[in-house]
This record gives structure tokens, C-alpha cells and sequence, in this order.
DNA sequence: CGCAATAATGTAGTACGCAATATAAACTAC
DNA sequence: GTAGTTTATATTGCGTACTACATTATTGCG
């Protein structure tokens, strides 16, 4: 039988991925009322804070390739959330800007975090310790291999 | 300007999801030296614990549809870690075995799961709070949609 | 002019959810 | 008790997504 650091039950990765599908699943209905998938969601998101984003930018703020974030991004113009444009002055780089519809999505868009938050959590409290715990362990892994090569 | 609810980095589940993938990558190595992918992984895991499983019984316990087991198990079997085979008294089920190889595996993945913990975990207290916030998280969502049809 | 750097695109493999299908078992009606 | 319906189980197909790797295009530097 199994010793007990290999019981699925005590994998602590397990838990975080069956949570993240989680949320994703009680997302889906109310972001596919918005025409969104999750990560357009999450790349929506973005860009109403920012208005205008380069495609690396927003890569390094989702934290995803270059080669998720750019279909990601042709699904969203063609879905005409977005406008995606050449920089004149580096023609290397290309502008994400939200559309006249990308930016009237917003307002509909304002229930969806707290529909969310009124399922996943019991107080203002609580949603404070969640975040500073999960940053925290995101930071460590962020960082760096941690045994290895130390620093 | 957002409002601050719609910040992404306000996002709970953005964490969530992101701390998701950082641990899938630090897997990503550990498990392909043993030649699984991360929810192979978590397949193992079980038959581990179990030895012999339903199609149905493993859905449930990884919480996965039906469609993304089946040709899980295909690749699985195909690597030579299980066995399918149609039950006799049931011709609709079908059984999963471990071969002889995937239970091989088992004595060589003992030190994956402590090789991740001392990346992400400073103390054993830390791992229990952890645990008990996620599981109640979880239990929270899976229960049924929270505000809808009472009871 | 080459060479390196940066960004975007393309490709292959895996994963996930949903819907449709095939087959087998169980249940109902008459 | 057999015919027809319903339920259960697994597989397959489809659309979207993520990752790693390779390729291409543009720019800036030596």
C-alpha cells in the first residue's frame, strides 16, 4: 500500500488544480454570457486597466507564452473585443487595444468577481489570508529552483 | 480606470490558476524523468493507492469527465503502466490495472512529492493550514451553485 | 554587412469540457 | 416474457487552451 507522502489525498497540487477548475467551471457561465472564455477573461482584465498593451507586456503580465497569448489575442479581435496594431516607430512590436465593444464589456462585466467571491468566501477577512498566502507560495516558486544552484 | 474589484491582481482566481501552473512546472521535470506527464501523475497516484479501478471510480476520484480519461489511459496503457481490460460480468465497464512497470514507478516517485513540498512549504504547519483552507475551498464549490435553489 | 536581440508566428503533444455515439444492462408495459 | 424504453458506461470527436520548441521578421549593434 502506499506510503503516506504519496496518498492523493495529501498532494497539496491536487487540491490547487482541482480549485482552479473549480472557479473555471463556475466562470464559465457567466463569462460565456459575456462571450468570454476564461483566459480572454483574464486578458480582458488587463486591458481595462491598461487600455493598451503590447502583445510581450501582456504576456509577461499573464504570465503565458508569446505562443498563447497571440491566438489567444486573434480569437479576441475576430470576436471584436480588440484591435491589434504595428507600432509605426518598432515595427517589431504590435499594439492590443480594446474596441468600442471590448470597453462596453466592462460594465457588464463589474457583477462577475463578486458573483464569484459570494460562493468562495465567508469574509473580507478571509479573502485577505487566501491572498497573501497564495502570493506568497507563488513568489517562492517564482523565484528560482529552490535547492539547486542556490541564488 | 477599473474599479478596484475588477484588478487583476484583486483576482483570486488568478492566483489560483497561476499558482496551478507554476507547480505543473516544477513537476514537469521531476515527472518526466519517470516518463509521466502531471495528470498521468495523479492517475498513478491512485491506482497506487488502489491497485484496481473502474473507468467511472477514477473519473470521480480525480474529478475529470470521462472524455479526458479515456484517452488518458490510452497513452497510459500504450506506455505500459496499466492495463484496460472489459469486464466479463459487465461488458459496458472496463477495469484498470497497474502492469508491472507502473508498479515499479511507485518506489522511484517516493521522493517527488518532498522534492516539491521544500520548494513551496517552510514548515509542516504551514502544509496543514494550507490543506485545510484549500479543501474547504473546494468543498465549498463542489457542494452545488451557491446562491441558486437554496437549500 | 553580418550578428545578436526582440517579437511574433507556427507546429506538435497533451489536457479539458461538452456533445454525440455505441453498446450493454435494467426497467417498464403490455 | 418479450419488445421497447431508459439508464449506465466508455469511447470518440470538436473547440479551446497551454507548453516547448522551431521558425520567421524586424531592429539595433559591432
Amino acid at each position: 500500500m502506499s506510503s503516506p507522502e504519496l496518498l492523493l489525498s495529501n498532494q497539496l497540487c491536487f487540491l490547487v488544480h482541482r480549485l482552479d477548475r473549480l472557479i473555471n467551471a463556475r466562470y464559465k457561465p457567466l463569462l460565456s454570457a459575456l462571450g468570454l472564455t476564461y483566459p480572454q477573461y483574464l486578458a480582458m482584465l488587463a486591458l481595462w486597466e491598461r487600455q493598451e498593451l503590447g502583445v510581450g507586456e501582456l504576456c509577461e503580465i499573464l504570465d503565458l507564452d508569446t505562443g498563447t497569448v497571440s491566438p489567444l489575442l486573434k480569437r479576441m479581435e475576430s470576436l471584436g473585443f480588440v484591435e491589434r496594431q504595428r507600432r509605426s516607430d518598432d515595427e517589431r512590436a504590435v499594439t492590443v487595444r480594446l474596441s468600442e465593444a471590448g470597453r462596453a464589456l466592462e460594465e457588464k462585466a463589474r457583477t462577475v468577481p463578486g458573483a464569484l467571491a459570494s460562493c468562495l468566501l465567508r469574509s473580507e477577512a478571509e479573502y485577505g489570508e487566501l491572498k497573501a498566502l497564495l502570493s506568497g507560495l507563488i513568489e517562492r516558486l517564482d523565484e528560482r529552483a529552490c535547492g539547486e544552484s542556490g541564488l
